[in-house]
DNA sequence: AAGACCAGCAACCGCTACGCC
DNA sequence: GGGCGTAGCGGTTGCTGGTCT
């Protein structure tokens, strides 16, 4: 299945009455998005494909970065978070698009294995691929096996290499980051003497 | 045929790091 | 050094379409 969150300018209407009523969309304060000034109410919701070519229009002259001066440049009624989520995870050049390959799964696991959920730092060493992306697939993937009780990383993937070292840079983590890994180490490990089957790369 | 349930995905929220004044 | 604004990250939520009953 695959959809995108595009919008014709019918629906439009619809999502701003929807989404711009809700609380937290009146609230806008704190780390959310906000709407300074203007006393305008900002957007939420899927974007429009009339949205999304105002900002490619947007990033084409004024470049990446400086995502809060978007609203102030152009009719965009979105916040700077907003815009540079919708950027990254699908409007900027050379997205890859569609279904993992065998070889970024595999490359997912064993990053997985070593950094636990750095997914930015993931994404890094997938090119074309966002961190959105890569997490969606993880949690899917620790749902699915869950269900089917495989341990989360398959047999020889070195889970051991966890020692936070080389790619792992503890002065990047906190202890909380460590303890989630571990918990989800934990999960997987426990049911370790469940045979591993195809599941593994194949879905 | 229709409703319930599930999987996958997009987008939002809260937090933190960083830079500037 | 402290306050403020911005960018980025990771967790979570909610919507949509497909599948099942």
């Amino acid at each position: 299945m695959s959809y995108t969150m595009v919008t014709d300018e019918s629906d439009d209407a619809m999502y701003s009455s929807i989404y711009n009523e809700s609380p937290s969309a009146a609230d806008n304060t704190g780390s959310g998005c906000t709407s300074r000034g203007k006393g305008s109410v900002l957007k939420k919701g899927p974007w429009t494909s009339t949205e999304d070519g105002i900002l490619i229009d947007y990033v084409k002259r004024h470049g990446e970065g400086n995502w809060n001066t978007v609203q102030k440049h152009t009719s965009l009624a979105r916040c700077g978070k907003s815009c540079r989520l919708r950027w990254a995870n699908h409007l900027r050049p050379n997205l890859k698009k569609g279904a993992f390959s065998k070889e970024e799964e595999q490359l997912i696991v064993e990053m997985h294995a070593r950094m636990g959920n750095k997914w930015a730092q993931m994404a890094e060493h997938l090119p074309g691929r966002t961190d959105n992306e890569i997490k969606n697939y993880w949690n899917t993937r620790i749902k699915r096996r869950q269900r089917a009780g495989l341990p989360l990383y398959p047999p020889g993937t070195h889970v051991e290499d966890l020692h936070w070292s080389q790619e792992y840079h503890p002065s990047t983590s906190n202890v909380t980051d460590r303890r989630r890994h571990q918990d989800i180490l934990q999960l997987g490990n426990s049911k370790a003497s469940v045979l591993f089957d195809d599941l593994t790369f194949a879905n």
